[in-house]
DNA sequence: GGGATTCGTTAGTTGACACTTACGCAAGCA
DNA sequence: TGCTTGCGTAAGTGTCAACTAACGAATCCC
């Protein structure tokens, strides 16, 4: 999970995953949209991606296809709903008991 | 906005944030809470957390208090948001430009 | 003014990481 | 059996980041 959160914080792997979101690319096709980066840096954002489980990876003859895992990403999504709402949920609490500390001993 | 991802994608600058998620706190009592790391270590994590505008800092004599920046929180949940739904979007959008194709050509 | 407290900051080190170049490996084709 | 295509991977480089140890600055108390 860990893993995935720092996969997503580094901005070409975005771009990668954005361009898998919704069509199966072979990597020569996702380099290619990349004019300042080699096709090595783009497989090895891959390889970090796949790692992360936001990626699969599928093979066919020499092509390797990739399509994003939106399993995965919607598990980091709730994950990070779950790391907000916690914290807010805190902040409720702590109203909340400050509210009934007035009532009870303060009036 | 990237450097605030970044600063989250950090284990331990996610546990402070949460420290000062509900209470204002100074810094000696946020590196207490950590026996693995020096209080320089928290103290620059800070400086990053302040930098990506996650944290706000207030003096109060010799003593400096932090609490989290709930705005700029919920701006990164926003965008963060938006890159999902955004995505899921050009899926919707691919898959009635899928049915419209079919209707029209395919059947 | 002197000393203690509460911090940030500055070297300096270690490890991670984004990259390039060069190479290797598997699958199709002549 | 070779050659080409479509990839990953290993090696090496520069940069950044997380950390420790030492120092410096601001405030408070006497």
């Amino acid at each position: 999970m860990d893993s995935a959160l720092k996969a997503i914080a580094e901005p070409r792997r975005r771009e990668i995953l954005r361009l898998v979101w919704t069509e199966e690319l072979p990597a020569a096709q996702i380099a290619a949209r990349f004019d300042d980066v080699t096709r090595s840096a783009v497989s090895q954002h891959l390889g970090v991606l796949r790692e992360a489980q936001l990626v699969i990876e599928r093979r066919d003859g020499t092509r390797r296809l990739y399509r994003a895992n939106h399993a995965e990403m919607e598990r980091l999504r709730r994950f990070l709903d779950e790391y907000w709402t916690e914290s807010l949920l805190r902040l409720q609490d702590l109203a909340e008991s400050a509210e009934r500390k007035r009532g009870a001993s303060d009036g």
